[in-house]
Formats: C-alpha cells, structure tokens, sequence
DNA sequence: ATTTAGTAGTTCTTTATAGGAACACTATAA
DNA sequence: TTATAGTGTTCCTATAAAGAACTACTAAAT
C-alpha cells in the first residue's frame, strides 16, 4: 500500500509508526487536537498525547497554542532537511573525533545485503581517480546513471559491459561501451586497477558479493574482463 | 567521556548501543572474529554474534571471509554517507507522495526545545527571499555564521542587532550592524516582512519560542525592533 | 448530561541486552 | 594418544526497556 510505505519511510527519520500515522494524519488535517487525531486515527488518546509531544519533540509538529493546544505537521521538506543536517554535523564530529582506524591491508572482503553491495560500488565509483571497469546488465547500469555520469565528469576513463544499448546519450558517447551477450545478475567492477568487486546480484538481502584490494586477484580479474571485451569484439563489433 | 558521546552519535546513525560498541571496537582493532570482540568489549559471545551480523545487515561491517570469519569495520565516513544518501533517498520519495498538506494560515506555533528552534532560525533564514533582521546575542549570532553568510550570498539584505562586536570580517561588512546592550538569551528574527520568531534560549530542552506569519504581530515586532536600533544609533552609534 | 480535552495508570508485545549450554575444531602437554 | 585448554559458533532462555493498546478518572464547555 501506499500508505504504508510512506510510513516506513517516515519511521526511518525516527519516528515509531504510531507517530508517523499520526504526523500523516496532522500533515492531511491541518490543525488538530490530540482528541481529533485519536477520533481520526482511531488510536487511543492517551497515546495521541504523549505521541503528539513526542512529535514536538523530535521537531515534526508545532504546538498552535490557544485556548486549547492543537497540534500542526512540520512541512515534510523541512523535517526531512533538519534530520539530514543534523546528521551531517554528527558524521563531522565522528569523523574528527573517532580513535583511528587500525590501517590494514584489504584482504577478501564479503559484502551482503543488496543495498549494501549498491552503496559499496557508489562509494568505489567515487574514489576512482583513472578508470573504472564496469560489467553488468544495463538495468543495474541505468540504476547507477547518475553515478556514472559524476565519474565521468571526474575525468575518469570508463568502460562499460553490458548487454543492451543504453538509453542514455552522454554515457553512449563518453564511456567505451561494449554490448555482449545477456549479463543476467551479475556485476564485475574493478577501479584504478585498485579494487575490484563481484556478485551475482538478484535484488535481494541475501545477496554477497567479494570486494578485494589485492593485485593478484585483480590481474586476475582483469584479464577475465579483458578477454570478455576481445570477445565481443571479434563476435559482434564493438558499440 | 569521549567515549560515550561518539556511541551516541552512532545510535543517531541506527545501531544499537550494543552494536556501536562492537562497531568501535572493530574499528579500534581491525579485523576481529565474534569471539575476540566477545574478549575485547565484555559483550557475551552469543550476542556479539548477532550483533555483528546486524552490523553487517547495517552495511556497518565487512565479512573478511576465511578459514574462520572474521569481521572489519566499514569506514565511519562512507557508513555514515551512505545513510545519508539513502535519507535523501526517502525524503524525495516522501516529497513526491505525501498527501498533500491542507493549506492553512500560520497562526502563533510553539515551537519547544533549542534544537527544535535553531532549527527552525535555519529554515527561516534559508527561506529569506528580501531581508532579514535578527536581533540576538553575538555567540547564538557566530553559531548561525554559516547560515547568515549564505543568506548574504543570496542577496538578502541583513540587518543585525547584537551585544558585541562580531568576530566574522564578511558579516561584519556585508551585513548592517547594531551593537546594543546585552541581549542575554533572548532571540528575534524577522524574515521579508512575513514570518517572525521570538524567545529565551537556554539551549535546553524546555525552550519554548513563539512563530507567527501574522501580520499585525510581525509590525509590532518590526517597530520595536526599529525602535531598539534607533535608541542604539542615539547612544552609542552605529557600527 | 453529554461532548470535548487532558492525565494517569495497567497490560501486552516487541526489541535489546545478558548469559548459559552445547557443539565442533585445534593446539599442545602429559 | 588422549586429556585439557582455548577458540569459534549457534541456539536457547531470562530480564529489562520501549512501544502500543486500552481503561479509568478529572474537568471544563455546550
């Protein structure tokens, strides 16, 4: 359902789910009592209070004092803005004032977890300084346009191996892109000759993929990436 | 202690107390089996167990898979943009399907706990299309410096009213300046004529401010606030 | 007297934390 | 070689804290 959706999302900038059906309820209504927003809501009152200046609290709803206090939704933007801020400042202040990080080499890590293995190779796409390899189906590449696009405006060499032509202009035109056969799930990256990540990516939390920063297996690898764009090559022409 | 207030930090970021625990003990330590965290932090085995695999759920930490797994902390930066990225995800989502709001008037909002103000002093400045006046003591004034250095960068004339001179040569000169008397904690901030904000700041939870869009307030205010520059102008001269 | 507004307190459920028990594996000392 | 200690992991129970549901009570406004 919609709703629900937006409630999870809502629960994501810490609200508990109570406090997030009751802001959606303040957001639609305007100006309410914690009385109207129970009969609204249907959940009981003494939790509408206490989850009201809870609201309050947290800066997602204002207090419209009069006679009797009614409540009124902090505009979306604004909440969302102001958490997102105050995390900003938190991720400055820990990144200055953690203990250092024991520096160790990269062996073979495991990634799990879909989303995960998607932030790890924005992260990766953002450190490239030289070029950037990247094999993977053209659904998981459009997903990762924007990305590319910033990688590419880094000055960045990229290659691409996929499996359709792309929609989009910019990446056809200023990234090598080789069109080879049906790449199903999986993903091959490998940046600066640096590091490299692969997985058989199916959309899910069970996903893992192996990220490793070590030479042998990325020459490896390479070779493996090389010798696929040989291929396609020899067999179709390169795009 | 250091130590607690970077845990709390991480907690903003999602994890558990426990698991920020954990998480700093990895980063302290590098690459560690549940066992040795178990060891290092005094956390029972069998939850370090879980909490580690939560971790990694979390995109908190790596798998370095071996003979016998062990685990290593992701970077606190790319974790924490991570996050971030994915907030800034959810709030376009939200933006785009939220029910929309009822339109109402702005009457008088209490807005409750510093945090919860400042914010909103963020959010008005930010909106500031034309002027802004804001009369309030030169340390609340130097938290805002970035905020007001951008509202000047906009072409918003600023008008300040403070207690001391200001340590900012740009908003020194770029912004009109009133030093008065001590302002203690007391805040006001007026924005293009429309939306104004008044109260003590303490920095404390129970600070409460009044915001008004209307009209009859916002001249009041704007006149005694005029007024206050006059009688500084009359006695000690403008700055 | 009934609707509205607010507070207080109880119970139930879920999540977080704490710890024990069991099991498998590997060193190494007797 | 086998007993013993140490390591790595999973599963299961117990307690504590947070969230949610619901009931009861007060008091003003209609």
């Amino acid at each position: 359902m919609e709703e629900s959706s937006i409630l999870e999302k809502l629960c994501l900038f810490g609200m508990t789910r109570q406090e997030a059906n009751i802001y959606l309820c303040l957001y639609q209504c305007g100006e309410l009592t914690g009385y109207e927003v129970a009969k609204q809501t249907g959940i009981s009152r003494s939790n509408v209070y206490s989850a009201l200046s809870s609201l309050a609290d947290r800066g997602a709803a204002y207090l419209a004092e009069g006679s009797t206090s009614k409540y009124i939704a902090v505009p979306i933007e604004e909440f969302c803005n102001n958490k997102i801020r105050q995390l900003n400042t938190e991720k400055e202040f820990l990144l200055k004032n953690i203990p250092t990080i024991k520096s160790q080499e990269i062996g073979y890590l495991t990634i799990t977890g879909y989303k995960n293995i998607k932030d790890k190779v924005i992260n990766m796409l953002r450190e490239a300084r030289l070029r950037v390899y990247l094999s993977a189906s053209a659904s998981f590449i459009q997903e990762l346009e924007e990305e590319l696009l910033e990688t590419l405006a880094r000055k960045n060499k990229l290659v691409l191996i996929t499996d359709q032509v792309l929609k989009n202009d910019v990446l056809r035109s200023e990234s090598v892109c080789y069109i080879g056969e049906e790449k199903g799930n999986s993903v091959r990256l490998i940046i600066d000759s640096s590091y490299a990540l692969t997985g058989e990516l199916l959309g899910k939390k069970e996903d893992t993929c192996l990220y490793t920063g070590q030479e042998n297996f990325i020459r490896i690898f390479k070779d493996a990436l090389r010798n696929e764009m040989r291929l396609i090559e020899l067999t179709k022409g390169e795009k």
